[in-house]
DNA sequence: TTGTACGCGTTATCAG
DNA sequence: CTGATAACGCGTACAA
């Protein structure tokens, strides 16, 4: 029953249900109903209870309604990398999805070089802030440290595929892309490719999509030389000598930053893009997917995943027994102006 | 007094304290000393405790400890658009300094089309949480806005100028990019300068830099052509008309995306970059930033800016009566590839 | 050193 | 229609 309170050293304190009800000349409960618009409430009184709070600048706490409703209404979204442009637009796709469906999402991010612990710390968050569902979207996180968890709360794994079948998830289908572009690469005539190896820590995905370019290139008899992207300049050396002495044709990045970085580098050394030599790049979203600049790419509907894995992770919370669901969705490729055929007088394979 | 709960329909529940002290075989309020790792607890049953809770998977629930600690350790963070590279390494920045003083940051997040609504929204479900602190990267809320919680919660500001002086917050010195750009391009010989305007809705900041180039282009008696960036189409084609009549020699864009664009286009339209034309970009950060792109630009340090604006947002926790501080960080002007001294038959204002 | 009792702000139940 | 009252899970004086 305490009226008065101590001031700390914020000048202004949050106003409670108890201060709006107060103000009101009401009781809590009546507060309460008021602000929940629930039927069984006197039209002048609710009036007087909302007017207050509107005074008072009143927001619930999140916090005592979460205890007794025993759900929070956020759900938490973990991302590995925001500085990626990809898991940036999965981001606002998923917070589309989230005003459409009145939950609220927050986030805990990091970049590129988490380690393990640091993410578990970012998961451990989502999970003390008592997330109705979880959307983690982390190429590298080990699934099995979710494991745990998975039991407790609902959890969607979101953005490049993940095996783990225990998990549900949305993702690209990369295989696809990876397929196409290759294909597409053959197609075009192209028997003499390099292909450029991501830093394996960095990326499980990139690293994949890769290897599963390779085997495919290697299914129509063509050469293939991998670059080692670890070293930047190395690489960058490497790809213009190869490209130099015609031994490839076609340089294959596993990123489209990369591609673009590359087509810089060869022009620079009076090669032309795609004359001399074809580059393609990947994952195409955000400012390097603007059609002018012609990257030839997979690209892939980046805020469609986002809303989709909401949408999944809020039909778990529904129905938290449902088995795990996995779904594919399918990029678009685009052969733009840094890639055609290989010039006539490329080697064949 | 409750031991048994109807179990939901989620197999498992979030153990509580009371589940690891029963498990512990002792009280609720040992258990909670134990983890809290107080001293006064016998070293036995300490780790007694510890075992059970690691046995259990416990996580505190946040929203009880936050009910009564009155704070909820956690820093939120609104931001506009993560899709933005920009602003995703800021968060990144944020995050590092979060991870050294053991604060959780949680982000609310959209894109560059949210409204004020939703964006109250947003900010709403952080004021809910109770968040400890709230830091607002987003250059077009209404600042107004803000005020009403300005008493009850630290808040600062964080990524390009705000002028409302109520507010702290952490800035890029934009004003000194605009100038360092403009008189970079003056001094390299420029007199006939188009400057690509983009639409004001879109991002205050954008609009308000690109201002304060022209105004400082005038000063050198410079012709200044304006370019409506509102219907992409119709600026390139103004554009190449422009520099194909040689009636500019620079092409000046409010953010590097254009600028990318931008040269794509022309050099598509034979003409040559930075020989024929000059072009230069704004607020370099991820991708676009690599060297070898050699883009004009003012390279701005997106995550030292995350990185101070937190520190600043954990000073005003403890501290929350100190007065408003401002803090401007510097980019660096980097003259690219992609701009030069005018040719020859370059006209003069 | 340990346990008991209370309160944080809210919603839900149940008497009036 | 309204107001007490009991939880929700946790930290913490206070008593043992």
């Amino acid at each position: 029953m305490t009226d008065q309170r101590d001031e700390g050293s914020m000048p202004e304190r949050n106003p409670t249900l108890f201060d709006v009800a107060k103000a009101a000349g009401v009781s809590k409960s009546a507060a309460s109903r008021a602000l929940l618009r629930q039927s069984d409430v006197n039209g002048q009184t609710a009036e007087r209870v909302r007017e207050a709070a509107r005074q008072l600048g009143y927001v619930p706490n999140g916090a005592a309604r979460s205890l007794v409703e025993r759900r929070s209404g956020i759900v938490g979204a973990h991302v590995r990398d925001v500085s990626s442009p990809f898991y940036g637009i999965v981001l606002s796709g998923m917070q589309a999805q989230a005003a459409a469906d009145d939950v609220s999402v927050v986030s805990t991010s990091g970049s590129w070089d988490l380690d393990v612990d640091q993410e578990s710390r970012l998961l451990k968050t989502l999970i003390t802030l008592r997330a109705d569902a979880i959307v983690v979207c982390s190429s590298t996180f080990p699934t099995p440290y979710l494991v745990p968890f998975l039991k407790r709360i609902p959890m969607v794994l979101c953005g490049w595929p993940e095996d783990d079948d225990r998990f549900s998830g949305c993702f690209i289908d990369e295989e696809d892309g990876a397929h196409q572009i290759a294909d597409r690469i053959i197609d075009l005539g192209h028997r003499s490719v390099a292909i450029v190896r991501p830093p394996p820590s960095r990326s499980r995905s990139q690293a994949r999509r890769m290897e599963t370019i390779r085997q495919r290139l290697l299914t129509s008899h063509s050469v293939v030389r991998e670059v080692d992207g670890g070293d930047r300049r190395v690489a960058m050396h490497d790809i213009v000598n190869l490209a130099r002495e015609r031994r490839v044709t076609v340089v294959m990045c596993p990123t489209n930053d990369t591609a673009l970085e590359i087509i810089d580098v060869l022009r620079s050394s009076n090669l032309a893009v795609p004359e001399d030599v074809s580059v393609t790049g990947f994952d195409t979203v955000g400012p390097l997917g603007t059609p002018s600049l012609g990257i030839s790419s997979f690209t892939v509907p980046a805020a469609e995943v986002g809303r989709r894995a909401l949408a999944m992770a809020l039909e778990r919370i529904d129905n938290p027994d449902q088995p795990p669901q996995r779904l594919l969705l399918n990029g678009n490729l685009r052969i733009g102006s840094s890639a055609a055929a290989p010039p006539a007088s490329g080697r064949r394979g």
